[in-house]
DNA sequence: CTGTTAGCGCATTCAT
DNA sequence: ATGAATGCGCTAACAG
């Protein structure tokens, strides 16, 4: 900025004006400054002007996996939603598991992000302490709780389980047997299914439980692991679509009838759900409109508008196709 | 630093020596500040070390869309590889098309990062400049040139095509037709096939050329597409898996044998693609590596060890299945 | 092994 | 509308 200054005949502090708050500076100066930085090939120095104003512009994210769509479609719309406020995003994966996120928050708290969006409610005891002491807004996005750290954005998974239970128990399918993945949501989901229907009269359940994230390989094991079981037939609740899509076609492989022998209810409701033949009956939960909804309370409490509402609940619906 | 000092007895450079280089300081000491920073809860300022340094530890990596998973899963593999040396990740989506880029490439280039992961070759003149002055490596990946800005990590997209006509005219198919989304990448590879198809005495290739993203309902709508052009049977060659599978899901809805009067090829090699019956003959290209590749380069020039290659073509394998 | 002295490049007072 | 002075929190020489 010395350096402009000293080009555009002004001190550094109007190139910082100028670039600033345009306003604040004569129109002639500025085109005089304006000029001497396309000479220069200037570009201003984020890094000095966080430390000297304490606001870095930069808004840490912590999702599972990137490579999961659920997670970085709401990460593409919460980040559109910052950038719209002139934010940028450092992002990271955490895995699954809250042993490495507590060294990523520290790691990411070092470069002083104005505010931090985390995947999930639950975090380590020292994590949470961090968090507090680090006084920025903190979004927990995809599950609720009734104690957040800050304010939390998302839904009951349990209870998108129990729904799911209901619904087949109405289209009184004989068995019904779960495939789920790996991740602590998921096998919440998968066990409050597996509860409910067994708790309103469904005979006991067959389950396929993965370590491993979900794909369609895992979808087309988990039917041939329930059918080994001896389950001869009915409703297969998953853990997410793609599951579900795996089952579908391993039933299809296997010469099975869907719904009339297999029926399918898969969660997510991505947009293949709606293309696949036979369309998967399954849960929607609108993952953008999460980032969404995160972005815009963190943005008012950044604007210090008030703290609003700590707890964002924005429910999910049964979308009824044919595979179920 | 100064009042985690004051606590352990000692000044505030010993502090940052003992976070920086824990064997310069005295075990005693050492200890004493250990203890002083779990008292505070001290969190270290990067920004301030950054300045100080001119070592932000921070990469910019920029790609299309992060919900694209042959995006995502290169800036995964890319990432875990440069946080094992300590680097974090600053990511943003571009879009497709170099006008935007230009301004998060500035954006970026603000925060000092101390190098850049770009995707593809195609920049603006303003950005190779503002690079190029930058003075760190940048990494082109995904694509490759003769003329990378520093260097590039790909494959030759238009071969891809070419090696697909090949194949296919080889099988015999009597008619071929492409479908392609929006991107210039798998334009190019679309357009490789059918000119390489036609001049190797194949019949004129229908075509279905998207301005979308893939997606399966693409897939479907593109087969339906090259039907009514009057494509009566023969090869389809898809810009992506997720076409291929989408075209796969079209013929059976349609009751067409594949690879009888339908044949598929795809690109990618997606997980799904050996999964879904058929499996889908494709063009294997190794995502994780090209991330792993740009890492290893990107280190190697970050410690100074000279320059190395600037083109890396990690080339590609056609990977033949049951759809063609 | 430890402390002192200078900046890093800006934004933020307070002046003028 | 502009400038001078000060400090953000740290690292990098240089002493001792």
């Amino acid at each position: 900025m010395e350096t402009v200054g000293r080009l555009a005949g002004v001190s550094q502090v109007t190139v910082s004006r100028a670039l600033s708050d345009p306003s604040k500076v004569s129109p002639a100066t500025l085109a005089k400054i304006q000029e001497a930085i396309a000479q220069t090939g200037f570009v201003p120095n984020a890094l000095a002007g966080a430390l000297a104003s304490s606001k870095s512009m930069l808004i840490s994210a912590l999702v599972p996996s990137i490579t999961n769509i659920v997670y970085s479609s709401m990460v593409k719309a919460f980040s559109e939603e910052m950038r719209g406020a002139g934010y940028q995003i450092l992002l990271s994966e955490t895995g699954f598991g809250p042993e490495d996120e507590e060294k990523l928050i520290a790691a990411h708290l070092s470069r002083r992000p104005d505010a931090m969006f985390l995947t999930g409610i639950h975090h380590s005891a020292q994590a949470r302490r961090m968090l507090l002491g680090a006084e920025i807004p903190v979004a927990e996005v995809w599950d609720i709780t009734d104690s957040p750290i800050d304010f939390c954005v998302g839904f009951n998974h349990a209870e998108t389980g129990r729904a799911a239970a209901e619904y087949a128990r109405r289209k009184g399918y004989p068995q019904a047997g779960v495939v789920s993945a790996g991740d602590e949501r998921a096998r919440r989901r998968s066990e409050a299914f597996a509860r409910e229907w067994e708790r309103i009269g469904g005979a006991p359940v067959a389950k396929m439980l993965f370590d491993a994230q979900a794909s369609l390989a895992n979808g087309r094991a988990g039917l041939r692991g329930l059918l080994a079981q001896g389950f001869t037939g009915g409703v297969v609740h998953c853990s997410s679509d793609l599951l579900a899509h795996g089952v579908l076609i391993e039933a299809r492989a296997q010469g099975l009838d869907v719904p009339g022998q297999i029926a399918v209810i898969g969660f997510g409701d991505q947009d293949f759900a709606a293309t696949v033949e036979p369309g998967i009956t399954t849960v929607r939960v609108d993952m953008a409109a999460f980032g969404r909804a995160a972005a815009q309370a963190m943005l008012a409490r950044l604007q210090g508008a008030g703290d609003g509402p700590s707890v964002i609940d924005l429910g999910f619906e049964i979308v009824e196709r044919q595979s179920a």
